[in-house]
DNA sequence: GCGGCCTTTGCACACGTGTGCAAAAATGCC
DNA sequence: GGCATTTTTGCACACGTGTGCAAAGGCCGC
């Protein structure tokens, strides 16, 4: 049980040189000779030294370590992104220090404030709602946020998300197309930009076509409500012949309903639409047309970013819009000679 | 873009104390008295004073960080788990720093030396397999290992796993008494614990109901392989009457097969037991009999192993078995009289 | 060989905190 | 009040590292 840490004191001593030495091989774009470099790392490995991290993060008052709040992780959506998004702040050197909002004990707020304590480069929210004080902590520390799959109206904040409204507005443009005249919509929870912007996007599309809204359920993101909403809207004979539902993960619990509980067919009935295009989308039992939010870009889009905000301090908060393409598959009728 | 830390020694000016005070204020159980607990605490708060974690782990030893590594994240039980895992280390005051295990450019073990840079106070690997060198650099450094959803016949290792034995035993006893005469098995990757003792029990079961295997596949905890491996299995007309997927994630993919693309009913012609009880297999269109695997219970288990070892350094290394009962739901058929 | 210049090295300080030790203060007892 | 005992406080060192500065070393041309 003998805990040896070796430091490069140890590895100075064992190469016969300053400890200085020892850090400036460490560094990247440090002044140091071929020998001395070659001496230096030869005396590391035999004793298998690796700089400490953390010490070195308090002289440079870079941690390397980024925040990453996440909620929702029920729906498919967010396991892939934060796969996503954790591979690319490997590949960029950092590292997420991860923390789940939805149902804690404790407050988003006070969580974030640990994240404060880890003296974190930069915080990752994705799909997660900031107050407004723990905002204006962060840029008073210099702590750049990016909104992942969320906007904001503060527009000091970064934030990349799909074109929603664009998503939302192919969405109607489709089920025109297709000839449903009595056309729903689902909705995920209103404080959500991404809700607000399909939906606006939804209706303008509808507008533009001459129609409206038949319908409007609220989902609230959530399965149950998304269930319940479902009940309400298709119970009743005048029922819509499509809809709408904000995401996938909603989606699939409303086909469910349709399809188990009020034994209607899907698209022969009711046309479903759903949107993330998350991997049970295209299996055979819900086979979901939909709009990709794709993850890889976002994902990209995101650590790019946030390495510029890091880079250059006086860079301007962006706001990313990722398209997304409408998804075409057996759950909503196709219109004749429909091209993408 | 005035960055302002402010330290302890700005709250030791402020109260007019020394920084010790400050410091003996914020580590419990040190010695101070209520007077000057309060003057301290009062300076903090107006100058927004929190303690940092990094330049305290300098020196305690201790980072209260915990590496998690993680892999199949596409499989739902992962993501539950990963929510349930960093909740409970939230609780002891721990937090995760994540990384993904497959598919990633870098090797886990390169990664893995990323976390010990990262003066982790203990490494969660879950379903990932570790190199002994990894292992023992670990041991050395004094860093405890728990394996989650996983077992290693090394038993200085801690692990937290389901009694997959026992599992896959009730599995073999279910199918039997519901006078299933060829049943069928697909493997996950041959390489991990949980499959290995999922079949072992399976196949224990069956030769004590004096049955034996009739057909055997290899999904490897992979959906396309899984999906070959039904197409093999139930192509031909003497195919199995009852299958057994080693996990839920394939089971689904199993069952996409045998409905859409061979027409067969399931639990009419076949039936399909899988292992997990993911919440998607609750869903009306899977609707999947599956032993169930508590992530609540396990992630507690495995909180409480790596706490135990880090507060009682001596404390052996210990393997858990989490019990989990068979869920019945509609994918399989159910003898007549069966009680749980 | 010598002076000028550029590169390499070591010294010493800094980052923000915990903690053993001894001095100081408070408390209890007669 | 005086002394013994306990509690509280401050000093100073330690943790493991990066980096400015000045000294030392190497190179080149005359």
């Amino acid at each position: 049980m003998s805990i040896e840490k070796v430091t490069s004191v140890d590895v100075a001593k064992r190469a016969g040189v300053s400890r200085s030495a020892v850090s400036r091989v460490f560094t990247p774009g440090a002044s140091v000779s071929p020998r001395m470099a070659a001496k230096v790392r030869a005396a590391a490995s035999e004793l298998g030294y690796r700089p400490n991290v953390l010490a070195r993060s308090l002289i440079t008052g870079r941690s390397r370590i980024v925040g990453l709040v996440v909620a929702y992780l029920d729906n498919q959506f967010y396991p892939e992104a934060i796969e996503k998004l954790s591979k690319a702040l490997q590949d960029q050197g950092y590292h997420a220090l991860m923390f789940m909002a939805a149902n804690t004990g404790k407050e988003t707020d006070e969580v974030l404030e640990d994240f404060l304590d880890y003296q974190v480069d930069a915080i990752v929210a994705a799909s997660v709602s900031l107050s407004n004080d723990i905002t204006q902590r962060c840029e008073a520390a210099g702590i750049p946020i990016i909104l992942f799959n969320r906007g904001q109206d503060d527009k000091r904040l970064s934030s990349v998300t799909s074109d929603n409204f664009a998503g939302g507005r192919k969405i109607a443009d489709f089920l025109l197309a297709g000839g449903h005249e009595k056309i729903g919509y689902i909705a995920g929870w209103e404080g959500a930009s991404t809700q607000r912007d399909r939906e606006a996007g939804f209706l303008a599309g509808l507008a533009a076509g001459g129609a409206s809204l038949a319908a409007r359920g609220d989902g609230g993101f959530d399965l149950d409500k998304a269930r319940h909403a479902a009940r309400a809207m298709f119970a009743n004979p005048q029922r819509p012949d499509a809809v709408f539902v904000a995401n996938d993960h909603m989606a699939f619990a409303v086909m469910d309903v349709l399809r188990s509980e009020l034994g209607l067919s899907v698209p022969g009935d009711v046309s479903v639409v759903g949107y993330d295009d998350v991997a049970l989308a295209a299996w055979p039992s819900y086979d979901l047309t939909t709009v990709r939010q794709c993850s890889d870009e976002m994902a990209a889009a995101t650590v790019a970013a946030l390495v510029a905000r890091l880079d250059g301090p006086h860079e301007l908060a962006q706001q990313v819009l990722i398209p997304g393409d409408l998804i075409l598959r057996g759950s909503a009728r196709i219109p004749k000679g429909w091209t993408t």
